[in-house]
DNA sequence: ATACTTACTTACATAAAGTAACTGATGTCC
DNA sequence: GGACATCAGTTACTTTATGTAAGTAAGTAT
């Protein structure tokens, strides 16, 4: 049962934002390129689910791969412009998790 | 394993807006109250999942519900000010939609 | 040859979502 | 008053997604 009336582009969108890890992982790209061990370790992602995510953004044109053939070898993965066109997504998202999001622990 | 430098207000931001559904919900509810059914057929999601969902964004103070006593009884779901906060994030969702997003099928 | 690094993959376990039937409160029809 | 209808869910069961941890492949370095 999938009958929606909502924008079909609206939707997709949606749908890829929605999945686990993706906008996390577009939001750290917007500050530069990153490597996949980077990533893993800073939104403590798993191996797994990080290198279906890369293909899938991949797939998608949001992000490109690099192989930079240093030693030992070197995946670079950046933003295209479609990726990097989200950016005023995540700073919205940014703004109102600033006005209405608490912290319960105490190290505001 | 769980170690990430984010900021934790954005991150919890994510984290809601990454759940499947709940974006499509709070898009949905900006143009006015929904009821239960409503929601269920305009955005094709399950019952189960729906009332999950609506429960969860009404602890976190996105959505309220209110009982209507007609007949028969009638549950109306709004944004709170803390969830219509949040129509600039689904606005530039939109936006990015409209530039960037294709659509397969020839009905454009 | 052995060990070390990065970038993954694979096999298996757990959590989340889908499906469809069912409950409970209220009300209408006959 | 009994049968039926509606809305707002809930429950039991299946399928899909994600997590975990070990393993693989390519390229050095020792």
């Amino acid at each position: 049962m999938k009958q929606s009336n909502i924008c079909p582009r609206f939707e997709k969108a949606i749908s890829l934002l929605s999945q686990r890890w993706t906008a996390l992982i577009i939001y750290q790209m917007v500050s530069g390129p990153h490597r996949f061990c980077s990533l893993q370790s800073s939104i403590g992602i798993s191996g797994k689910v990080l290198s279906e995510r890369l293909k899938d953004l991949e797939l998608k044109g949001i992000i490109k791969r690099d192989v930079i053939p240093e030693t030992p070898v070197m995946i670079e993965y950046s933003l295209t412009e479609k990726g990097y066109a989200l950016k005023p997504v995540l700073n919205e998202i940014e703004n109102w998790s600033q006005s209405w999001v608490e912290v319960k622990s105490a190290e505001e």
